[in-house]
DNA sequence: CGGCGTGTTGATGTATGTCAAGCGGAGTGG
DNA sequence: CCACTCCGCTTGACATACATCAACACGCCG
């Protein structure tokens, strides 16, 4: 993306949408912050990329972006499609990377809010365990999302195991023996798939080798191959 | 659900989670908080349904909670599984009641927070714009989980029409009129479906004269037709 | 032991993916 | 202005993964 310093910005009561927007809502309560630049976009020009710094937040004022991330295989998966007035690239608030890529799919713009300012204010203004609520909530939907578009069951099986031993590690288990504590009609309908297929693809990685099964206890034997068919979509 | 004053509570500094779950964190935060007690579920009982009044935030501090809605013909969507730590019931915060519904799936216990402190601090301490940033996220949670877990395209197209028509109309038009600024692929790509799925299915509903579309200027004809088809797993 | 709920497995139909051909608008260059 | 190409979209033919229906196995509880 082009230097937002480079085009000028008249400020936001010269903007369409004047005092409606959430940047200029931020201004408002804080309005020391200074580099808040309307810059434009045109057709597939990124306005972020998956690993790059994260240092600035953008407003969409008008256009269409696309959200994506692209796996280890080099295969897009939309996350989302963001249009004015919604804020991206937010959702590597707690990392210092975009977390997710961003491209234009119209003639756009954008305005342009540093990160470190919102960060400055959040602390000021948030108690940090409102925050972690927030961020948590970021995380599961990103997460959901990549649990529910993909095609074959078995990749939504495996991410979703992925998924639980994550949470359940985080709840102090081992990551890898846990307890499922729903019936397979309520996976089933969780992941969009019959509950038959969800036994019939759980044997299924169990005759892989990659997970052991009893009733609903899981051992996952195989993280690698497990994370790999996770990733197809 | 019982009523959770006649359950009695030790306070937070008797639970096991101690001063790591979040709603302590509340508790210290605001300290006149009173009702704050923990609550036992068994199995199959319900936390709370959709509909009923929103009056109370749950903190799951053991088991396991399934979060779902159902449509009109009575079918269930499983929309979440949470586990101790997450706080559910505040995806209904702007209404006055619950939008979905909590479910034990084991014996489980919560602590209740009365929403209408949560509203005060949150009043008091949030700016009125990073609240509904915060909430304006949540919704598209939920929306992007309705477009996903359905099985069958239709399905998935209609609700993708009817949501991208209302964004279209939260930003001043038509509702019923607008452009598609993605591609078929991305549509797809989105959707967990082939382009040529998403071809198939737009022509479809153009047969069955719910929508007219020409290149990627959508009419929406028939809304009902078109959200009960949206309806359906 | 017998009944019930939950999960597994098999047989079959169907929706959707995949491959491939063709269409049509938009842009380009003569 | 027309011919040409390119790209996005549509349509068709076929393969396949999954849903559905049905039978059965297993653990659980009375």
């Amino acid at each position: 993306m082009k230097d937002y310093k480079q085009e000028g910005s008249k400020g936001c009561e010269h903007c369409i949408w004047n005092n409606s927007c959430i940047g200029s809502k931020l201004l408002e309560y804080a309005p020391y912050i200074k580099i808040f630049q309307s810059h434009m976009l045109s057709v597939n020009e990124h306005v972020f990329n998956t690993g790059d710094i994260l240092s600035t937040l953008y407003v969409i004022k008008s256009g269409a972006i696309k959200i994506y991330v692209t796996n280890d295989s080099g295969d897009e998966q939309v996350l989302n499609f963001s249009l004015p007035n919604d804020v991206i690239g937010l959702e590597g608030y707690d990392s210092d990377q975009y977390v997710s890529s961003a491209i234009a799919l119209h003639t756009s713009s954008v305005c342009a809010i540093p990160l470190a300012e919102v960060k400055k204010i959040l602390n000021e203004v948030v108690p940090e365990w409102l925050l972690k609520l927030a961020l948590d909530n970021f995380k599961r939907h990103g997460r959901n999302i990549s649990l529910l578009n993909k095609k074959k069951a078995k990749s939504r099986i495996a991410a979703f195991l992925i998924d639980t031993a994550d949470n359940c590690k985080s709840l102090g288990c081992s990551g890898k023996d846990f307890e499922l504590s729903m019936s397979r009609d309520d996976i089933g309908n969780y992941l969009g798939l019959a509950s038959e297929t969800v036994s019939r693809t759980l044997t299924q990685l169990q005759q892989e080798g990659w997970v052991k099964m009893e009733r609903r206890q899981v051992t996952i034997v195989d993280i690698p191959h497990l994370s790999e068919a996770a990733q197809h979509r």
